[in-house]
DNA sequence: GCAAAAGTGTTGACTGTACACCCATGT
DNA sequence: ACATGGGTGTACAGTCAACACTTTTGC
């Protein structure tokens, strides 16, 4: 019986097909009340011209996930990403032809992160900026380099899916918050209208979904000055926050 | 304004660090009523003599999933996969030190089958053979090379979840079956013990999850004759199957 | 006072669970 | 007859959506 060890190191590697892996974040916030996507404008070919999602090759001695926080920071200057920023694994996209190229099997990343700072341009003199998610979708939306469309909208579902089952909704704001500044989070992600009342109670039924400043905001507008929060320790959402419209199911989403 | 558009065709590749990729895959079934995969034991090193998952290097014209279902075929025999078969891509492992050889970055995948004959030893002469879930969990388990323990938990855990909102239970099951089969999968991909009455009614109230044959199994044993069915249309389920146990959350997964 | 936004209370529909009960068959 | 597993009925408890209502502010 195998005691399952690697074995003594190997002498030399052996042959395997020329595959490139690179990784692309999708880097989700919501800016002015609007569900947005950073997107970098490519320098050089292919889709030169093109808006494409952040991303790059994978380095040989670096783990997957750090690749994503690597790309993210130097194509787009970001350096201080928020400690709040959320960050998984969405999906793998390796379709044979998807970079003319070569082949290139890229791990893609989605990010949740507060309202930033507009970008500079990255280190090798990209344009990055946001773009609103309405002005991508639909048949007149922008077009996207590569499969990059189709990532996109995958990593909007897993987002729009997440925000049911954890407490996410909190990552793309800055404390403090009232639970009104979390509703309009859920209703700009989901695209619909919620009750304030019940929104409220189901979010306080959930320990440690959000704590309690004990203030109130200085009243900026007319209206009760709401009480302020901050982010708990709760990750998971149980029993979750449905979308509503219909009893349709949630769409199928790819993910942890 | 550019119009996105690759452009033309590249005069060269361009460098990118020596990356390999493979694809792993997880066939769960459950075999005399125990949740099972399908492992192979390794002929060369590293980790020879050791169980793995069945896998092997990307093609550079292939995509993924082929590689996938090539790899499940070749490793372990099995040319003829069932109709009914699922898979679908779970995870990228991608730790600079998973592999001794060199930097191997693995897409896993995830399949669900009936109970499958006995495969016979792959075209690489390989031994393939099913085991327990039961047998590999907790510290005593047997080891498996590379982090495939690791990519078995995320797997089992994704299969699990997506019982509660999906049909894919029956992709267990050779048609036609009884809802008491149905619910022993369950029971065992869960480790539960449900109520055969509220089972019968919540999977009936679905519409498409099963169809009735409007026959009876020919008594096998006492008791009166169960009605059989096949597999519906449907693949969501909505409102989802809970797993019980308190009320605790369902465990994050990771996936579509 | 009035408008506006925050926050509370109440009700009815629906879902899930537990469990008592009936049905059809083998022995 | 009776044990065994299939299948039905029912009643209680929890959750959620709808919406009326109260509170606290700016103007």
């Amino acid at each position: 019986m195998s005691t399952c060890a690697p074995g003594p190191p190997p002498a030399a590697s052996q042959r395997h097909p020329a595959v490139a892996v690179t990784v692309d974040v999708l880097l989700l916030t919501v800016r002015n009340g609007r569900l947005c996507i950073l997107l970098v404008q490519r320098a050089n070919p292919p889709f030169e011209g093109c808006w494409a999602l952040p991303g790059g090759f994978v380095e040989v001695d670096e783990d997957l996930e750090d690749a994503a926080y690597r790309e993210l920071a130097e194509e787009t200057g970001l350096q201080d990403l928020p400690a709040s920023m959320y960050l998984e694994q969405l999906k793998t996209y390796g379709a044979p032809d998807r970079d003319p190229r070569m082949r290139v099997v890229s791990v893609a990343y989605v990010a949740m992160a507060p309202d930033l700072p507009v970008p500079r341009p990255g280190s090798d003199a990209r344009i990055a900026r946001f773009w609103a998610v309405n002005d991508l979708e639909g048949p007149d939306g922008l077009r996207l380099a590569f499969d990059h469309r189709l990532i996109v909208a995958d990593g909007v579902e897993r987002a729009r899916s997440k925000l049911e089952y954890t407490t996410l909704g909190a990552a793309f704001l800055e404390e403090p918050f009232t639970l009104t500044e979390l509703r309009r989070i859920y209703e700009e992600v989901w695209g619909v209208r919620l009750d304030p009342s019940n929104f409220r109670r189901k979010v306080l039924s959930i320990p440690g979904f959000v704590t309690p400043l004990g203030e109130q905001a200085t009243a900026s507008t007319s209206g009760r000055p709401p009480e302020l929060y901050r982010r708990g320790e709760a990750r998971i959402l149980w029993p979750p926050l449905k979308r509503p419209s219909g009893d349709e199911p949630p769409s199928p989403g790819e993910e942890d």
